[in-house]
DNA sequence: CGCAGTGTTGAAGAGCCTCAAAGCTCGTGG
DNA sequence: CCACGAGCTTTGAGGCTCTTCAACACTGCG
């Protein structure tokens, strides 16, 4: 059903995400030949996530904590993998830019992709809490991440409880969303599926400001895709085929041309959520 | 695909959990007659499930802290509903006594249940932050629910960090146990996704001490397990029978008689998780 | 007794998976 | 320069899993 890569340790562009040879990705380019963990001079004062609407304000209470709470940086290119399901976490993470995703594999080498990784998006945090990740975090295009220290995660709570606060409600929504996810896998058939899928990433990514007129980038493959839906890449290729009257994807960028259409098939009401906290 | 009572404003017994008459339940025999929310007069301390080895300790200062910030109990009867999804939610809550679960309508009404509410789980912190309920709850046996305010919820943070620490611990908890619902749903087929549901149930409750011998309580339908696994009830019935080997299912009581056919079946590897934090 | 909810079983058909193969792009090496 | 291979997408065909429809047995209750 799946790829069945597993293990290699994590080396060089080891293809964990089915994105081998290419180097360069559109849509994340970033800086080149910096050390994988680097303390930047600058930091969450210039963010530009943080003035995204989809995000709420930082106090300058908050926002002085976190300057000194962040370690630093760590950037990874297309098709390296940041840590491994089962690897003891030091470290805990907020994407910056580029795109990922999370993933789990089942003994027989199925692999079932848990939800992507875009920016704004914590991880790493329950593999900190029960001293094991979760799942493997793979980059599918060049991507940067905020690092944050394990060991430092009582300051939180001790220093900041606005910055608790906004833990919490970070992994709840985190939890909100994968139980979406498994309505979605349990209830909807494979189109139906296809456009949910499709409307979330679509949404999420716009809500980012990433979105050109009706384009977003999408740096995956449709193993991906097939692996996040559980669909075989077969089915995933023709249902794909079918939706293409409303929504096309190649070469990285996803465009949705026709939104009424999908939600109708996804039975998806598009509500705005209320904006959430970021780490 | 699933019952689609929806609605019906929580009334007495209204069987949204398909548990509509009767009035009592083995397992979970608790007060009758009682308000749906009274104050009691002991509480943590002399809370039983803290004493379980699932469960972390409490520091003193911890324990102090949540006999204050305990608001008091929720008693539900079989069937009945906590609260609704979209409900505004002013209060949340850890299940004490008895079995209950978390769902989400389709537009279609089809229902997918997202989990099982067993004693020891936190449910409605997502409502609380996001105001607005993410899942319906519902009783499947009498349960007692441990009560707490959403407007109190920054107390925690403020005045008792290891709390608040516990609380990021318990959602990521939860979070990391939908991810592998999602891996369950999305790559087993449902032999597979069976023996993984059953052992799981049998898992848990055993970890509560709730097992007599290889027997646990677990009183719900067969719709409700084909609604939480994505299956038809047909088929749910026909699978059950298949497994009935290694595990049987009868009068709201749970039997694992062969729990390495189970694993091996559903390709699972039961490893000890550590204690967890209890609210 | 009739009825409603639940569990059980059989049969037919749809949806999705598996197997197979071909076209495409891009990088590599002769 | 072109041939070749690797990875991705696309398409077709056959078959298995699961769903849907239908019916019946059992239980407890009005």
């Amino acid at each position: 059903m799946a790829a069945g890569v597993r293990g290699s340790g994590g080396g060089q562009g080891a293809g964990q995400l089915t994105q081998p040879r290419v180097p360069k990705q559109p849509g994340a380019g970033l800086g080149d030949d910096l050390p994988p963990l680097s303390a930047m001079p600058s930091a969450c004062a210039t963010c530009a996530l943080r003035s995204k609407p989809v995000f709420t304000d930082f106090t300058p209470h908050e926002l002085a904590f976190m300057e000194d709470f962040r370690v630093g940086e760590t950037h990874l290119r297309a098709g390296e993998v940041l840590y491994h399901e089962g690897d003891a976490l030091d470290l805990f993470y907020t994407a910056k830019t580029g795109q990922g995703a999370r993933y789990k594999y089942l003994t027989n080498g199925d692999r079932q992709l848990v939800n992507f990784v875009f920016p704004g998006d914590t991880i790493g945090l329950q593999g900190v809490l029960a001293n094991e990740a979760a799942y493997t975090v793979a980059a599918a295009s060049d991507m940067v991440f905020c690092t944050f220290r394990r060991t430092r995660l009582n300051e939180i709570f001790a220093q900041s409880p606005d910055r608790g606060y906004a833990l919490v409600w970070i992994t709840a929504a985190e939890e909100h969303f994968l139980s979406e996810i498994i309505a979605t896998l349990g209830q909807r058939k494979a189109q139906q599926r296809m456009a949910w899928a499709l409307l979330k990433i679509h949404r999420r990514l716009s809500d980012l400001g990433l979105a050109l007129g009706d384009a977003v980038p999408f740096p995956f493959r449709q193993r991906d895709l097939a692996d996040a839906l559980g669909l075989s890449l077969v089915h995933t290729n023709k249902t794909l085929a079918c939706l293409r009257p409303h929504a096309q994807w190649q070469d990285g960028i996803l465009r949705v041309t026709n939104t009424r259409a999908l939600s109708d098939l996804a039975m998806l009401n598009q509500d705005q959520p209320p904006p959430r906290p970021l780490l």
